[in-house]
DNA sequence: AAGGCATTACTGACCGCTCG
DNA sequence: CGAGCGGTCAGTAATGCCTT
């Protein structure tokens, strides 16, 4: 496999110019870019992604932490995420969790690891003071409305959704309301079950 | 001839990890 | 502990052209 070093003592250029000559960043002389872009071509040399990440200090990934694949809610935000990152250049890293705070540990394990630039929970089990020790690691962004001001979110806010949907169902006369969820596994401790509950009160 | 400026291409440091 | 992996980046020397 051909790297820029065999091309830099092949061309007789340095590996800076080189560098320069295919990524077109820099001052490069026409001729020394034709000879190079020429001999690249040539021995069909490709950028090692692994050194560039190195050299860069930046992997560009971003981890995105998802509880369940098949509910509308990660789907969609999941959809924006990925709209997002071919915009800017970021490669998203799909991290399932189903609710494991053990996994979800694991991920701001790598997160301090440098194995992500940032981390986005869609959803999460883990406490946010837990959330607030890993953010010196790198930016992470929650999907829903944190109690910490400190920590990053995007979010809808479905308390106001919640209320008109209970004002609807009041001028209804009904009585009787029966709570839906796709997540049967301790579903107390689900932020849109404690914000029904509050709402509901 | 001297000085200023733009262009070109070089060297060396650096990234974080592995391996001898 | 230091070399090496394969890149990028900063600093700088060399060169050529133009103006005074």
């Amino acid at each position: 496999m051909t790297s820029l070093t065999d091309l830099s003592k092949l061309s007789g250029y340095s590996k800076a110019t080189v560098s320069r000559a295919l990524s077109g960043n820099g001052y490069v002389s026409p001729e020394a870019r034709t000879i190079i872009q020429d001999l690249a071509n040539e021995l069909d040399y490709t950028p090692n992604a692994i050194a560039q990440e190195l050299a860069a200090g930046t992997t560009k990934n971003i981890g995105v932490v998802l509880s369940y694949v098949k509910h509308p809610f990660f789907s969609q935000i999941l959809e924006e995420i990925l709209d997002k990152s071919f915009e800017t250049g970021y490669k998203i890293v799909i991290l399932p969790s189903n609710y494991d705070q053990n996994l979800e540990l694991q991920y701001l394990e790598q997160l301090r690891k440098k194995a992500f630039e940032a981390l986005i929970f869609t959803s999460r089990k883990i406490s946010e003071e837990t959330v607030l020790k890993y953010q010196k690691y790198g930016p992470i962004i929650l999907c829903h409305k944190p109690k910490t001001k400190t920590i990053s979110a995007s979010y809808a806010e479905r308390e106001i959704g919640y209320r008109d949907a209970f004002k609807w169902l009041k001028k209804q006369n009904c009585t009787n309301i029966g709570f839906l969820f796709s997540r049967y596994k301790s579903p107390t401790t689900s932020v849109t079950l404690q914000t029904y509950s509050e709402i509901y009160k």
